[in-house]
DNA sequence: CTCCTAATGTGTATCAAGTACATATTTTCA
DNA sequence: TGAAAATATGTACTTGATACACATTAGGAG
């Protein structure tokens, strides 16, 4: 065993890394979208033969000069086109089978955004957004990941305002709380939902009304501080 | 690029093993226990020069056969000779510059356990307890890791179980409030107190009473669900 | 033996947050 | 003009957290 906080000299630091550094390392990231009121999942075709057909998250391995957070950023760029969005790491990932290609032990990151103000680079195989409660089986242990992620995401829905990144810049409360209850997976009564939203501050008053709708229209808002990476 | 989940050939796998495997993965352990009414750390001295004399936590490369969560369980047991006890995982770090020897990953977990009734294999380089308090610098990014971990307990100590594992067999509420106390670093109100934990029944009443107190001694506890790992 | 000391052991009033629930209002459409 | 379908809003109740005071018990000193 050679403890890696004690390298005593570059032969010993050679020998670790040939016996030790055989581990690859990646991200994943759960991308999360809003449409037809249920929430998404960004996902691809998997490309391995074992998981022919199977749905994948969007990953990439580490490289060697980036940090591991800029790893996810990269990821998330690269497959969106979007920079400067939330992006929070969940979990590390590491059963010695997780990949039938080797080993590889990943870091799960998720992140939140509009579907449809973002044009995404659809140039890779099959990129497309899924409803998450329609993704059964997924390739790797990719289903666990979301799982893990969509658990995150709830407990943090009424500690930071997350939600809000995947609704258009001007909503309606109702439209609000349909989005919490499809991440909650739970309907929520209305008249405490609004209390609870409105002691956060997190909304701000357009001043306009909902159009065409076949009702009495709802006010519209926008979140209070755009722009904020949160 | 060549991303991970589109391994299409060994050739391209073994292209990718060159460029990327190149990143070593471990785990640190931040194991806390609890003396002299303090929290306290297990540290060892690290040996490389960059960070001659400071203390560090206890950490190994992940061997290619293990699962991330067996090589925290074999570090604590290697250190400590404990099995079995709980042991989570708080986050992974991966700052490039983090390590001065290479590119090193890692990922953090923690622990609790009872320093006074477990004999520890003090074989390593002055491997030893420090209060959390006075460890101001330490090796690597260590500090931060301590930080976090530290955090992620003072989130978890009234939902779950946990700081039993630092107290012997049998103690008086007193001993456990002053153990809430040094974790989370702030007063607590007596009454409030045993009313919180009560609801909870993790204490079982042994009915026996302290002895060789200066004053009216206080009931004995126990955990209710001896053994388990939580 | 008695008193003093220093702790244990307990209950209540208050406040904040969450939950359950009903009615009046506004717009569109027929 | 009236019916439909939604918006908008307030109150009673419960639960959990907080602030706070007094009687009780054992040891130790005299």
């Amino acid at each position: 065993m050679t403890p890696i906080h004690s390298f005593k000299s570059a032969a010993a630091e050679k020998r670790s890394h040939q016996s030790y550094f055989k581990i690859g390392l990646s991200v994943d990231c759960v991308i999360f979208g809003y449409a037809d009121k249920e929430l998404q999942v960004l996902v691809i075709k998997s490309d391995l033969k074992e998981f022919a057909g199977q749905w994948s998250l969007l990953g990439d391995l580490v490289r060697p000069e980036e940090d591991i957070d800029e790893a996810s950023y990269r990821v998330l760029e690269e497959r969106t086109g979007l920079k400067n969005v939330f992006l929070e790491q969940a979990q590390a990932f590491g059963e010695c089978d997780r990949h039938p290609s080797g080993r590889v032990v990943t870091i799960a990151y998720y992140s939140l955004i509009d579907i449809n103000n973002h044009k995404l680079q659809f140039n890779e195989n099959e990129l497309s957004w899924k409803p998450v409660r329609t993704l059964k089986k997924m390739a790797f242990d990719h289903r666990k990941i979301l799982d893990t992620c969509l658990q995150r995401l709830r407990e943090q829905v009424f500690e930071k305002p997350l939600l809000f990144n995947l609704l258009p810049g001007k909503f309606a409360l109702r439209d609000l709380q349909e989005l919490y209850e499809s991440v909650l997976g739970e309907p929520l009564d209305r008249r405490n939902f609004r209390k609870k939203i409105a002691v956060k501050e997190w909304l701000r008053d357009t001043g306009e009304l909902e159009r065409s709708v076949v009702h009495r229209p709802g006010r519209l808002y926008s979140r209070n501080q755009p722009g904020k990476r949160q």
